[in-house]
DNA sequence: CTACAAAGTTGACCGCGGTCGATTATTTTC
DNA sequence: GAAAATAATCGACCGCGGTCAACTTTGTAG
């Protein structure tokens, strides 16, 4: 037996994603009503929170199928020879232009990722691990390569860059970094953090120029 | 002339701001209604919104009420002669415990301060700027110490900290870092950012254990 | 003091997100 | 097949944040 209800939940499903993508795209997220967000999938309002918790939920759900995409393109995409700086920037810069498309939406995607509410705790951390597996093979051959000191940890690591591009970000959403200069001011982020913010020692190890 | 109209407006402010403290500190924000805090503050629901456009607003304003006498804590604590590292760690330490004390508040601050509404940015960039008037001194100071690199802008190295630090809020709300284990791990950042994260072309000059 | 203008206050009202018991559709049991 | 059990759907309903036109209080001009 098919199951007619199985089948039916799966195209229910599928008509609030549709609609959610159609309507938040064309007036927004904030705009949206659950209403018409339900009149829009030919439901009722009461039979989509059987679907998602919350509204936010849905744009978390629509975000997720975003982020899926995003993660296999840059999988197939991924040179691993190219410069450890060059890869990450690239891979950042991929997620960075998805936000840039819609604004508000993107906040609100941003500040569900980075500050979780307790209860989507979880998920957060599968979509988080998602991340580790497709950064981690990558920074490793890094290592390998010498391009980045094998006694830190890749957590570490990736949250160096993580944590640069959450800058950019809050910069961005503040108005302190313009959509184009956006790359330019990740690759420099990027570089210092490689390079190190301190003084690099001198090839001698001469002393102090001033005690 | 006193101004009665001035007098009363004040104490009206005061009231709100004191009844919001009281309730928010008691039953969370989220928990607490608009008409609620007008009927502890002694005032009309519609009043409120005269003095604050949203319910949000009410939080922010507790919340650089906070800041300023965080940052005035700070500056008269600030002792220009340890590192640098050191310097940092203990300033984004002091802000990350006032964070610890009430998570759901400090959640709803975060996500406002790192992805600021429009609507918020002006106020936010000054703010953020209320920040650097704090913090380059000091980083000025460790420039020209020796201890950061100076080629590299001021509001670059505030960047690779306050990156780092919104790496470590974000991966506290997400359980991924406890509060007892904040400041090792902020300390690790802050040390791998300022050393690099590629190897370092000669060894340092200062200590060595294992060749 | 009076009349008028300006500023401040108010609660009924709106639309929203989210809940819930009643209703309908499907599956299981016999 | 019918009947019982379970799952899915629904929209009236709730409390909330936020608005607004009517109203009250304060300041000012003659």
């Amino acid at each position: 037996m098919a199951g007619i209800r199985e089948t039916k939940k799966q195209h229910t499903r599928k008509a609030i994603m549709q609609a959610a993508i159609t309507l938040f795209s064309e007036k927004g997220f904030e705009k949206t009503s659950i209403e018409e967000l339900a009149r829009t999938a030919g439901i009722g309002k009461g039979t989509i929170y059987g679907y998602f918790q919350t509204k936010s939920d849905i744009l978390h759900a629509f975000c997720e199928d975003e982020l899926e995409c995003l993660h296999a393109e840059l999988t197939s995409n991924a040179d691993q020879e190219i410069p450890i700086l060059e890869q990450m920037v690239r891979i950042y810069m991929s997620e960075f232009s998805h936000l840039t498309e819609n604004r508000e939406f993107s906040r609100l995607f941003m500040q569900q990722t980075a500050f979780p509410r307790d209860v989507d705790r979880e998920r957060h951390l599968a979509n988080e691990d998602n991340y580790f597996k497709l950064l981690f093979p990558l920074l490793e051959k890094a290592q390998e390569r010498g391009e980045l000191r094998r006694e830190v940890d890749l957590l570490y690591i990736t949250g160096h860059f993580y944590g640069l591009y959450l800058l950019l970000v809050s910069a961005w959403f503040s108005g302190r970094v313009q959509t184009e200069g956006a790359e330019v001011a990740l690759a420099t982020l990027f570089r210092q953090a490689l390079e190190g913010l301190q003084p690099r020692p001198a090839p001698l190890p001469t002393t102090r120029e001033t005690p």
